[in-house]
DNA sequence: TCATATCAAATTGTCGACAATCAGAAGTTG
DNA sequence: CAACTTCTGATTGTCGACAATTTGATATGA
């Protein structure tokens, strides 16, 4: 399923685009080092390389068909978004995720998306906020049919969350959250693979969110995001110590 | 107090430096891609290369001695830390900071510094808080010389929130303050070369954090650093639009 | 048998050279 | 004289090769 981009001697920059899914190629993608880069944050993410498991240049070079250059550089991009673990001379791993790790994100994702969302009731446009009310009808009847199953619910948390950040039309809380922790997020769901959770609350509490927002209400949407993320935070941590009690008792 | 671990058998460049104050050497200059990061790093902050300067490849590497290898990658966690912008095929240039971004860093630093400081009046050990008074006292003690000199003023306020920081024992939060905000809070300051500001209200602001900190006041520690984030927002966003009706008017 | 020292293979770090692309100067033409 | 085209110079992107370092395996000794 991973498309190998053959690399195409002639077709420089070609009009024709026709994948709607694969968006490795709206930014930035006139560069090896830059294509390599999406492709291997996709894989990472993906859980398609192991995590933990030891990457190596000449391997990741012949896998993509690319010297070792471009590769270097991709891996120092992936180092610094913390996908990627580097130590001189030695190598580079997938990162391995722990618990606390992960409960350490939801409190960096609780400080900056609660101020997202407040950024975001002071400054949201009317057609933004439409777009928001509409991805939640689209999770909502996803959800009505498939009501178990997660993963678009999945994807349609994330693309809530997305666009209340956009929302905020604050370039670095935009970058840090969209361009760094997402991915991170991303990362941590596939690898905790399961961690479906209480969709319908969600629900809720994303239209009181969204209502917030519309209302202009800034100090109350700040607040229910949140509780929102904090919610998401201690639901995690409680499976987790579960777990943590059905193996060892 | 930086241990350097001289390395180097060889020592190819600078056979001695004796600068105290480039710590260039403690974590990572075991490649030269990393010393030339961070050598190119604090020229930045320091504003020894012009902001919004274009930058040239063969122009660096003739500088620093090294080959554009590494001098690349050093390039592409500089980009990753957004301190400089890179255009493909086009180059790259020193960031241009203007006042909206300079805002924006101060509601992103608002947000995570109110929770490093609630997490810090949870987590912080005794010789952690018995630091922190320290760094107090030495700031009061350099104020009480030179009371309108702003300059160790910087670095002494830096560091206070630094420890706070490093206090929360919460590495995401570290990393994202300390290895990427910090140092676009540097460049701005030396770019906005001013903004020397209200240091005795600073002062105060600062013992009363330390007190709910000690106190283990998580609520308090983080409402007081989200006040006192947001005080100083206010105090640059003030003089900002004075400047700008100065010079209209 | 275990510990230590030596060595070899593989991997990472660095370099110089070539190809692709862009910005600006020069020239041409209406 | 202005606008467009062409071209040249420089810069960026990519590659393959060499040097330096690490890791694990082998051999040696107590």
């Amino acid at each position: 399923m991973t498309l190998l981009t053959t690399h195409s001697p002639q077709q420089r920059l070609q009009p024709e685009r026709a994948e709607p899914s694969s968006e490795d190629s709206s930014p930035e993608v006139r560069t090896l080092a830059e294509r390599v880069f999406h492709q291997l944050q996709d894989a990472i993410v993906r859980g398609e390389i192991a995590p933990g498991s030891k990457i190596t240049e000449p391997g990741l070079s012949k896998t993509y068909g690319i010297s070792r250059g471009p590769l270097r550089e991709a891996m120092r991009r992936l180092e610094a978004h913390r996908l990627i673990e580097r130590v001189p001379h030695v190598g580079a791993r997938v990162v391995q995720l722990s618990m606390k790790e992960l409960l350490e994100l939801f409190d960096v994702r609780e400080a900056l998306e609660s101020m997202a969302a407040r950024l975001a009731a002071e400054n949201m446009t009317t057609e933004e906020i439409a777009g928001l009310r509409n991805v939640l009808a689209v999770h909502e009847s996803q959800d009505d049919l498939k009501r178990g199953e997660a993963y678009y619910q999945r994807e349609g948390d994330l693309d809530f969350h997305y666009r209340i950040v956009q929302g905020s039309h604050n370039k670095m809380l935009m970058n840090l959250l969209c361009d760094d922790l997402y991915y991170l997020v991303r990362l941590y769901r596939t690898q905790f693979s399961a961690s479906g959770s209480r969709p319908q609350r969600a629900f809720v509490e994303h239209h009181r969110i969204v209502d917030a927002i519309e209302a202009g209400d800034a100090e109350l949407s700040e607040l229910l995001m949140r509780r929102h993320v904090s919610a998401s935070r201690a639901n995690v941590a409680d499976r987790y110590a579960a777990t943590l009690e059905h193996t060892s008792t």
